[in-house]
DNA sequence: GTGCATTGAATGCATGTGCATATAGTGTGG
DNA sequence: CCACACTATATGCACATGCATTCAATGCAC
């Protein structure tokens, strides 16, 4: 690939991100009164079929430092939509989980996502 | 295009903004000084050849927002990196501009971003 | 078992960001 | 000329984020 054109890909990325991220922001705070990493949370959590998962597992997944995911983790939880367990096997670890509440918050904010992303990534 | 797919393609957005960002940020810092946007914002008042830029405008190009912007700009002037100067037309507006120091430092940065890009960007 | 490096998560702190607002300048209708 | 709506930038404020550190628990060496 030429150098500019991975500038210009750069950009492109840049613009989409901003653009969509920026939409989603608005959005799914207005109506559903959730961030956009919030719901990017949610969301893995509603996809897997257990619906637990590790701390750094999530951080990885949405790509945020331990240490932000963890106080999202403790907003999402002051707001009832997940919950943390211990883990028996690992005492310092921790589970986190989905509750019923997030599960409805989410079902109810997804077709708001999709929408954007359809919208603001179909050319 | 269908509904898995788009939040594929977002996914898939999301890693590669985070992970090239991420790098950006770390190599840019410890080796320039600099943040991502402070690069951005400089890179593009390096390419225009008459190197006045509008604060707007300059919100525009790198997905900031104006405040963003308005304090960038003053983090970079008293760096002495850029300079502000009165628009004489609009004397509400304000024209940003490079100075000499500031060529420099993105001449020098520019290896480091270019490197990053095609490293992180191609496939 | 005891000591020590390692790991998982939480917290103190500094900082960049966006929203709302303030401030200053422009221009338009009367 | 004056009032008033509008535009361009700056600032107050709240907040999410990352880095460094802390704290607890694990496990490995011996």
């Amino acid at each position: 690939m030429d150098d500019p054109d991975v500038v210009d890909s750069w950009r492109d990325l840049l613009a989409r991100h901003a653009n969509t991220w920026c939409r989603l922001e608005r959005e799914l705070a207005d109506k559903h009164g959730l961030g956009v990493s919030d719901f990017e949370v949610l969301d893995r959590m509603a996809e897997s079929e257990h619906g637990k998962y590790r701390v750094q597992e999530l951080a990885d997944a949405v790509h945020l430092s331990q240490s932000a995911l963890s106080r999202l983790i403790s907003r999402l939880e002051k707001a009832g939509l997940v919950c943390r367990n211990m883990c028996a096997e690992d005492r310092r670890g921790v589970f986190v989980q989905i509750t019923e509440a997030g599960t409805e918050r989410h079902r109810a904010a997804l077709p708001t996502h999709r929408a954007i992303l359809t919208a603001s990534l179909t050319p």
